[in-house]
RNA sequence: GGGGAAUUAGCUCAGUUGGCUAGAGCGAUUGCAUGGCAUGCAAUAGGUCAGGGGUUCGACUCCCCUAUUCUCCA
């Protein structure tokens, strides 16, 4: 069965037993400090079961894009190994929001898995929880007789806490669950071993494709379990081992999801897929690879230097790594491979289709990066190598390997690996301590340590945002908890109504102030998390129970707003001025400035930026209203001309923001009338990716305070300048007459250092067989460089040569002492030891090559006593034979 | 958020305990050779050594601050 009609029998099938089906949400989370990616099919309804968000149906099927590669779940180093890991992955769920329980859960999955699927009811086994001592939990018996009316006792098979009994985190909702596995092995493998002996054994062949959650409790940080009024369902099936099960095949590789990639590449690389093990692993790593930094660009997230952009980066560089190692690619081709993750993903992806030409850029590039990191790291440990063998040692130090690894990006394993060619080993303890240090750092620094919620009211449910109108309201305190870092300790506060905007969306959380008439405490952030609005506070109130008033910084509110609305003009001006391919990839708008990444592929000509800067001033000029439509459909936004962002999570009501031509969706504050910007002003615009440039710009007051800056600057060099009617003119003039005056200075001070070579010529003393030529200059130096100059050009003059001159450079003393290659080689001179004794005379130091040396000093007064001492060095040493 | 590193000619990079009058390759310009081209030969231009402060007789080199980029951990 094709992959895409599994999933579409899927959303069909539970559409008929009353289910919403849902599109999936972004891969990349927004609004979730806690979690950078979407790992699990449950991650866009964590607020529904954290009861901080309504339910708006009851019953939910979807398929989510999933990707596994940092925090609980990291799959990452498993991936292309076997026949099943991936960093990305599909997960196909039906839900129930207090709704069914396990009976449905349980005999839908199977009607689904045997009659929907056809899967041979032999092949399947099931697991319930066998509960646990410690926790005081019993046998999930129920779920036991629900199976027992389908299947055969002997496939239902007991699990313990660590396989069936799921959590969120460390706190939060959690319950007993039962999994799916099919026994997928040939019928002799199948006769000789009960399958039953193979779940979660590790078995490739004996799988878990399909695990029903029933939450039924909640976790406290204390580690108590409380039962929860509303009991979910929460069940997620892997889409690419369902597929693989239908399709008999043993990998998930092998579907017709992975092959079309994998065939591509093999026709690249001009090796064949199954060839051999190590090229294999490389090809399953670049296919899955590929794709998840596809559907992570298409979701917004471009590559980085940190954070989430940062661990895209690094799936990317694996699979490089692969291709440049065992497929021995040593130019860019994961790019090349687009065409063929489109066929078979474009399809029921649209955002992959519309984006696939910016992901093909970015991939590009950031293969090439790479490449040029590989071969820097090579070339550093190429050098390493040689010392080693140079020193007959073995073993490369782990801290040289580290620094490779931390700072050079340099994989270890290739680190190994190139060395094992030339015999050698990495000392790997050395290494793992050097790891363990750096861990240990980070942490200690990112330590966050968080209690529980101190419910002030009953409920602990929060009301809503009601800053779009006011920026002070009546409030009270619905639950706190208290947080500690290393350093420092603050509270989360959530209010039963708020003025704050909590960040999102690009635009900075509010600051501001609760006032409960005594005393004032500053709120410094406002943020969202799970559904919640946190207030972020230094300290708590002595009573936390009575009402406060809270209240926005309304001046940074203002200038906020000012940028936004900007941002809005900004963008729109843009796909005037540009083109309409122009589209956002990221903002960030707070008091001070505001930043608008979006897609163009070339840098912006100055007239180009100069139009956008007009366009936008005269829509501000124009003093346009505000239409705000804060709850409307998706649809109605759409026939606006609404342009959507990316990454938007699933909702039917939006919030549309329009100021004449410009429409947007936006949770953000905005001006009421565009006139009250007052001024537009671009300072920079500049590439941050492939194909995405970046703008930064100010408004109001602050592009103001830039343009008097402006007229002051220039107003003082006109008056430098005796106010010209042409300041570019005059400048270019004077520009000129510099150059002209530097060259005539040049040529003084060849003629003065010529005629002072010749005065010098003219003091050539015998002394045996060498010449000598000592002197102290009566005129004083401004450059020490001349005296360099003349003794350089003496040296190459006057065979022979011991010199020595004395200048007062400045008000200080200065010493110079040349001597010839031969007198070096036959007395043992060394320009540098003579100097530095010679110096000591003039209470100074100096130093310098065997050849040439300089010293300074502090009594100018003594120059001739160094001079002289000098001197008396060289007679020694040429009278010593 | 924390650690490490880098920033030198238009580009890619050397510059080894502080002193070699800051270099190489590619590119650019000019000239020469060849019927022409690929090219070859020769010469020339091009540098606030990221910016700012400090230590020193002397800083591309050592120390501090700032900016940008890379990289690892979380």
């Amino acid at each position: 069965m094709n992959s895409s009609i599994v999933r579409q029998n899927f959303l069909d099938f539970f559409r008929n037993k009353g289910h919403e089906v849902v599109p999936s949400a972004a891969m990349v989370v927004k609004n979730d400090p806690t979690l950078m990616f979407t790992n699990a099919g449950m991650n866009q309804f964590k607020d529904i079961f954290l009861d901080n968000a309504p339910v708006k149906f009851k019953r939910i099927a979807n398929t989510q894009k999933c990707l596994r590669v940092s925090g609980k779940h990291n799959d990452l180093e498993e991936v292309g190994h076997d026949g099943y890991h991936h960093t990305m992955f599909e997960m196909l769920g039906n839900w129930s929001f207090g709704d069914y329980f396990k009976q449905e859960a349980i005999q839908w999955a199977w009607e689904f898995l045997t009659d929907v699927m056809k899967i041979d009811k032999e092949r399947i086994y099931v697991t319930i929880f066998e509960g646990d001592q410690s926790e005081g939990l019993d046998r999930d018996l129920e779920a036991y007789n629900y199976w027992n009316k389908l299947i055969d006792e002997n496939r239902i098979l007991p699990g313990n806490k660590k396989d069936n009994f799921w959590e969120m985190g460390d706190s939060g909702p959690c319950g007993p669950c039962s999994e799916i596995h099919v026994d997928i092995r040939p019928d002799v493998e199948r006769k000789a071993l009960d399958g039953k002996m193979l779940v979660n054994k590790g078995n490739p062949r004996v799988i878990e494709i399909w695990n029903l959650v029933f939450i039924q409790y909640n976790r406290r940080v204390s580690g108590e379990l409380e039962l929860l009024k509303n009991k979910h369902v929460d069940t997620g099936m892997g889409f690419e081992r369902l597929c693989m099960v239908l399709q008999n095949k043993s990998s998930n590789y092998d579907t017709d999801i992975f092959q079309p990639i994998i065939q591509e590449i093999a026709s690249l690389t001009r090796i064949d897929y199954g060839k051999s093990e190590n090229t294999d692993v490389a090809m399953r790593v670049v296919a899955d690879h590929l794709r998840a930094v596809a559907f992570a660009i298409a979701d917004g997230q471009l590559p980085s230097n940190a954070k989430a952009g940062y661990v895209i980066r690094r799936i990317l560089r694996r699979a490089v790594r692969y291709n440049y190692t065992f497929l021995e690619q040593n130019k860019p081709v994961i790019y090349k491979l687009m065409p063929a993750l489109l066929s078979t993903m474009g399809e029921a992806f649209p955002e992959l289709k519309s984006q696939w030409q910016l992901i093909e850029k970015v991939i590009y590039e950031e293969e090439q990066a790479f490449l040029h990191t590989l071969e820097t790291g090579d070339k550093r440990l190429k050098e390493s190598i040689n010392t080693l063998k140079n020193e007959k040692k073995n073993a490369l130090s782990g801290k040289i390997a580290f620094e490779l690894y931390d700072t050079y990006g340099f994989p270890l394993d290739l680190t190994e690996l190139i060395l094992k060619e030339n015999n050698l080993a990495v000392n790997r303890q050395e290494f793992d301590q050097a790891m363990t240090e750096q861990r240990n750092r980070s942490k200690s620094a990112a330590a966050v340590e968080s209690a529980d919620w101190v419910m002030v009211r009953p409920d602990g449910s929060q009301g809503e945002f009601v800053g779009y109108d006011r920026l002070h309201a009546e409030v009270r305190i619905c639950r706190f908890r208290k947080l500690k870092t290393k350093d420092k300790q603050f509270f989360h506060l959530v209010l039963d109504q708020t003025p704050f905007y909590a960040e999102s969306g690009g635009q900075v959380g509010d600051t501001g102030y609760l006032d409960d008439g005594e005393e004032k405490i500053r709120i410094t952030n406002t943020f969202k998390e799970h559904g919640l609005i946190i207030h972020v506070a230094e300290k708590l109130p002595q009573d936390v129970s009575q009402v406060f008033e809270a209240v926005v910084s309304g001046k940074a509110r203002r200038e906020t707003a000012n940028n936004h609305t900007a941002t809005h003009l900004l963008h729109h001006a843009l796909r005037e001025v540009l083109g309409k391919h122009v589209e956002q990839k990221g903002s960030l708008v707070n008091a001070d400035y505001l930043r608008f990444d979006f897609l163009h592929y070339q840098k912006m000509t100055e007239d180009e930026i100069t139009a956008v800067e007009i366009l936008v001033n005269q829509k501000i000029r124009e003093g346009i209203e505000r239409k705000e439509l804060r709850e409307t459909s998706m649809e109605e936004a759409r026939e606006m001309g609404a342009m959507a962002l990316f990454g938007e999570k699933y909702r039917d009501r939006v919030r549309v923001i329009q100021f004449g031509d410009s429409v947007e969706l936006c949770g953000g504050t905005h001006v009421d009338s565009t006139s009250q910007i007052g001024l537009f002003k671009i300072l920079s615009e500049s590439s941050i990716a492939a194909g995405v440039r970046r703008i930064e710009a100010i408004t109001g007051g602050k592009a103001e305070a830039w343009y008097r800056n402006l007229e002051k600057k220039m107003n003082s060099v006109e008056q430098l300048l005796n106010s010209p009617q042409d300041v570019k003119k005059a400048v270019e003039t004077l520009i000129e007459e510099k150059s002209s005056l530097q060259k005539q200075v040049e040529r003084y001070a060849r003629e003065a250092t010529h005629a002072l070579k010749e005065d010098l010529l003219k003091k050539v003393h015998k002394a045996g067989d060498y010449n000598l030529i000592s002197a102290v200059l009566e005129n004083t130096i401004g450059d020490p460089g001349i005296i360099r100059d003349v003794a350089y050009q003496l040296r190459g003059e006057v065979g022979d040569l011991f010199l020595v001159i004395g200048a007062v450079v400045g008000d200080k003393p200065h010493l110079a002492v040349m001597i010839h290659d031969n007198l070096i080689r036959d007395k043992k001179l060394h320009a540098g030891e003579i100097i530095k004794t010679a110096a000591r005379e003039m209470e100074g130091g100096g130093g310098g090559q065997a050849f040439f040396a300089t010293a300074g000093g502090k009594n100018a007064a003594k120059l001739e006593k160094a001079v002289g001492k000098a001197v008396e060095m060289f007679r020694k040493a040429v009278e010593e034979e």
